[in-house]
DNA sequence: CCCGTTTGTCACCGGGCTGTTACCGAGGCG
DNA sequence: CGCCTCGGTAACAGCCCGGTGACAAACGGG
């Protein structure tokens, strides 16, 4: 689950996307309203965690933008007593809301509530490139290829690689994010799954063209 | 549209009612616990506001007996602060919670949108291709073929695909919007219904065509 | 209260997903 | 050269999950 956290506070921006992380949802991080639009565009996310004051685009402008094109569940944050940034940010079409300051159970509380209503259906497909991720279908596009269906698995593993596209991403992170493994040691098993994916989505999986392994992981090349 | 107001204080529970009242709203108020679970009983409202801190029986108790027998959708008001109480609210079902003290307005726009959401007050369309359903007879129409009758249950699942007709519905989102259970322990249950709707509407139950196994959900394909 | 309908529960099957073990080959190093 | 590590590959077995049938419990109208 893919979580756009949008705020200019560094300092609360990283409260809550470590509070996510180790959620195990997938965090993007935007320090601005026009970054936010961006990411949003780029990544789809599943929910956008919108800062009402940011420098720039307002979260008011934000959640605009991003209605204008997606019904994704948008939880803005506001200060304390600001009764009518609620009702404009409610009217923009805004799901919830969240009064600084608040405890991270409570954000988590409220994140899982939304995404339970709205059913986690991110119509809008992941895409980098020739590589093009359905999450609600469970498949993956390359090129003009017939779609392939993925396993849950899978399908995280290639979310995670695509997220950080043409980056490496270490065995470490990816065990965390697939599983929820803690500690190393079980390589074995991404190994299995790296081998799985390539038997669906390269062209000749002995020669890997999208999939690479790298340094220490494993690192998805698009154009 | 019926709401139900269960809060002690006899000046707040007032200015809610005069608020909802003034939307048009048909108000029923209660002014302790007990008197809100046995009002709730009688009237079926549409809605209900609960205050946590109630004298007898708390919000947190009403909630819990709501829930054991209906869906509709709860608002739980709470004092500032209480951040314990927001989750455990929610735990228990509650969907949204207000933080005393609130203006008017703020409480119009919530109980809008948590009526928006619950899809009461959207003319929610009850036809998509060749299917059309009648909600009064409790009946499905397949094209030109014969209507059928379906059970509530049957109708409940049918509406939530229909409403996202072409679109994967997770498991986990009929399982509460059908029952409202909120673990998703129980797929016994939709495996048994999806079967038992399949029989009633498809033409081949053993190779469905409208009612599509989906990645982790089910999906109603329409032309 | 009785009886048919509706709903929940249990058991079983079969297929696909996933974790595990084993083995191979390449490269580093004493 | 022998040993080790590490990634890739194959095979296998257990498990999960959806589909199905049967039956019990709960419900509801006469």
């Amino acid at each position: 689950m893919k979580v756009l956290v949008a705020d200019d506070d560094a300092e609360l921006r990283e409260l809550i996307a470590f509070t996510l992380a180790q959620a195990s949802y997938l965090v993007i991080k935007a320090s601005d309203g026009s970054a936010a639009v961006r990411l949003f565009n780029e990544e789809s996310p599943d929910l956008v965690v919108l800062d009402i004051n940011m420098p720039g685009l307002s979260g008011f402008q934000v959640c605009e933008a991003i209605r204008a094109r997606s019904r994704v569940p948008v939880m803005m944050l506001t200060v304390r007593g600001e009764e009518e940034d609620l009702v404009r940010a409610l009217g923009l079409g805004a799901d919830d809301y969240l009064t600084k300051p608040f405890s991270p159970r409570t954000l988590l509380a409220r994140i899982r509530a939304l995404l339970r209503r709205a059913g986690m259906e991110s119509t809008a497909p992941v895409a980098a490139g020739r590589i093009t991720l359905d999450l609600s279908e469970h498949t993956v596009r390359i090129g003009d290829a017939e779609a392939v269906r993925l396993t849950k698995l899978e399908l995280r593993l290639l979310q995670m690689l695509l997220a950080n596209a043409n980056h490496t991403v270490t065995s470490e992170r990816l065990l965390v994010q697939v599983w929820g493994h803690r500690s190393g040691g079980d390589r074995q098993l991404l190994k299995q799954l790296v081998h799985r994916l390539r038997q669906k989505i390269e062209a000749d999986p002995a020669a890997p063209a999208l999939l690479r392994t790298a340094a220490a992981g494993y690192k998805l090349v698009v154009d």
